[in-house]
RNA sequence: GCGCCCGUAGCUCAGCAGGAUAGAGCACCAGAUUCCUAAUCUGGGGGCCACAGGUUCGAAUCCUGUCGGGCGCACCA
């Protein structure tokens, strides 16, 4: 795929090639690590269009100093017919001015790759298994899933463009307490549809009204025949019919952000497929599991507390502070414990897991990691985990918090929320913060048609671009590659910019962070705006320009191509480019 | 007490797997806008990158410690 390569791959490639001059000529000793080496625009665009630090990184091991490998490196460069200067600044850099062409050329690129241009290969071959969201079938996804659901999926998506296959999973918790609880509290909702006093929900239900259409359809389909029984006749059945109900209304809310995973992992089946007890003899043959006791919580005092053997997988061997339980006193398995099993299995598939939680989750990052450690072991390959954590939204409204209380049941839904502002809203503004760090979303913030507004922004340059190009036709101008060498320096700075698309692609993907994508977008449409804004004072710089159609043909081109980045950046983070605001 | 995350302009945040003089938006200050493609534009001030050491040619970035903030610390999920 070597029209996959990028302008900055290509020039690390002609480095090396010089190096390999240079060692050959015996200027540079052979076998010196250019790991270090890199090529890549500078901060400062006065610096030229390329820069690397081979001279500083590689003088001390090459026995001289990076002024004068500098010089000897930058003699092979200016070999190179595309390279227009090469010189050395500050303590070593090397600056490098690339042909205007280069730059027309990439342009060019970028309207034949389309949809495509900034994709790589570099995880081409590698199956990453991502899994989001995973919320308890409880009830409809709220704000607290909201922040994951959405950077997984982004997460997901870049990966995919980055070249890896991806599986997005699902890890539905239908096997504890939880969901015992669920079908409690349908079974309640079943007998007030038939007509008993229920009276008020105890606490511990779930006392959301959702509840109401499952109890009611169950009630239409059994009648009175579950209503006075023991619980044993009929909580499996009605477990199972309210997270199936549950999952319906999760999956309908995730459509409703654009999020559709491809496997739903079920706990309660990987648990009836004994993949737990397959583990733990794994676990227990590798001496990874023994029974032990847990040792007394620190930090606050339980009055129930009382020492018990359990079985114990041995994290502390892999970093964790304590060994860890992964089946209770009854013999059922610990959330943990069938975790580590789940975990097992998603490692058949892929080569590569990724999990993103609620930083809620943080306290047990450590013994997932251990237990998926172990497992590297045991398959005799390394098993590459990453947790991502994301951190907690804020709901404001006018500056003002939103109530949200729990035991109500009175929190905001992703339905509401997507209903008020926009998936695309949504979307985009849980990507214009690092995950890690906390973020306030204000209803009134988000919506707004301004600057300060980068959804908006952004949208609004995609806007702009296509509405020019819609003017274009009708003043017999249209988007040309025929005279690029029309363009200034403002329009191939534009280009410069955008040519970056490909590389912040990969470093995002390999750092795992889709929100570098929208704030790649927005300084490209802060970029394509402050262009356009010259184009108030002086209407010869202006994309149409009536009475020169060839200048004007190579502005559209370069606009067009603008627009088709802002749609692949957008597309990576699941926001639609919308034609007109 | 222990662990994890965070600490960058008055505010909200970026900072590209160590690079050149630390960036953006808001707010503030000074200008522009009967023209046009204006759901504005141009310019400016503002920083001990929490603090102290260390590694390095070079640190906001990596390591150690301190301080400050958030979260977590069950056989719960």
């Amino acid at each position: 795929m070597s029209d996959k390569q990028t302008l900055y791959t290509a020039f690390a490639a002609k480095l090396d090639a010089a190096f390999d001059a240079l060692e050959a000529a015996g200027t540079l000793p052979g076998g010196l690590s250019r790991a270090n080496v890199s090529v890549e625009p500078p901060r400062d665009p006065a610096h030229g269009d390329l820069a690397t630090n081979a001279a500083m990184v590689l003088a001390k091991p090459a026995g001289t100093n990076p002024r004068a490998l500098a010089e000897a490196i930058v003699a092979g460069l200016t070999k190179d017919p595309a390279i227009e200067s090469a010189e050395i600044a500050g303590p070593g850099f090397i600056n490098l001015r690339l042909l205007d062409s280069t730059w027309r050329d990439e342009l060019a690129a970028i309207a034949a790759l389309g949809a495509d241009y900034g994709r790589s290969a570099m995880g081409a071959g590698r199956t990453v298994n991502v899994e989001y969201v995973s919320a308890n079938p409880t009830g409809p996804m709220h704000m607290g899933h909201c922040r994951g659901a959405v950077v997984g999926d982004a997460l997901a998506s870049l990966l995919e463009f980055a070249g890896h296959t991806v599986i997005r999973e699902y890890y539905v918790n239908d096997a504890g307490a939880q969901v015992q609880t669920l079908a409690r509290s349908v079974h309640l909702r079943y007998r007030e549809a038939l007509g008993h006093d229920i009276g008020e929900i105890p606490g511990g239900m779930y006392p959301g009204d959702y509840l109401i259409p499952i109890g009611e359809a169950l009630a239409a389909e059994f009648g009175e025949r579950y209503a006075d029984v023991p619980e044993e006749e009929w909580l499996e059945l009605f477990r199972e019919r309210a997270v199936a109900a549950m999952m319906d209304m999760i999956r309908a809310d995730l459509a409703l952000l654009g999020i559709r995973h491809h496997v739903f992992a079920s706990e309660a089946e990987l648990q009836r497929a004994g993949k737990p007890a397959e583990a733990e003899a794994w676990l227990r043959a590798h001496d990874l599991v023994y029974d032990g006791q847990l040792e007394a919580p620190k930090g606050k005092t339980l009055e129930d507390w009382e020492p018990v053997e359990l079985p114990l997988f041995r994290s502390t061997k892999f970093g964790d502070d304590q060994d860890r339980p992964i089946r209770k006193s009854d013999g059922s398995w610990t959330y943990f414990g069938a975790d580590l099993a789940y975990h097992m299995q998603k490692a058949d598939n892929a080569d590569e897991l990724i999990d993103i939680w609620g930083a809620d989750h943080a306290g047990t990052v450590k013994r997932i990691k251990a237990a998926v450690a172990a497992l590297s072991e045991g398959r005799n390959r390394p098993i590459p985990f990453d947790v991502k954590l994301v951190q907690m939204v804020q709901l404001l409204r006018e500056g003002e918090p939103v109530k949200m209380s729990k035991r109500s049941g009175n929190f905001v839904t992703i339905a509401e929320m997507v209903e008020e502002v926009g998936k695309d809203v949504v979307r985009f503004t849980m990507l214009t913060r690092k995950p890690e760090a906390q973020m306030d979303f204000d209803f009134a913030k988000v919506v707004e048609a301004s600057k300060d507004n980068p959804v908006f922004y952004v949208q609004y340059a995609h806007a702009r671009i296509r509405s020019t190009l819609r003017k274009a036709g009708p003043e017999g101008l249209a988007p040309s590659a025929e005279h690029l060498d029309r363009l200034g320096p403002d329009e191939l700075a534009l280009v410069k910019l955008a040519a970056q698309f490909p590389r912040t692609v990969e470093a995002a993907a390999q750092a795992r962070e889709a929100h570098r994508i929208a704030f790649f977008l927005y300084d490209l449409a802060a970029a394509f705006h402050a262009f356009w804004n010259m184009g108030n004072d002086d209407p010869a710089k202006r994309i149409i320009v009536t009475q020169d159609p060839a200048l004007s043909g190579a502005r559209l081109f370069l606009a067009e191509q603008i627009g088709q980045i802002v749609r692949n950046g957008l597309a990576i983070l699941g926001v639609a480019a919308v034609e007109e605001l």
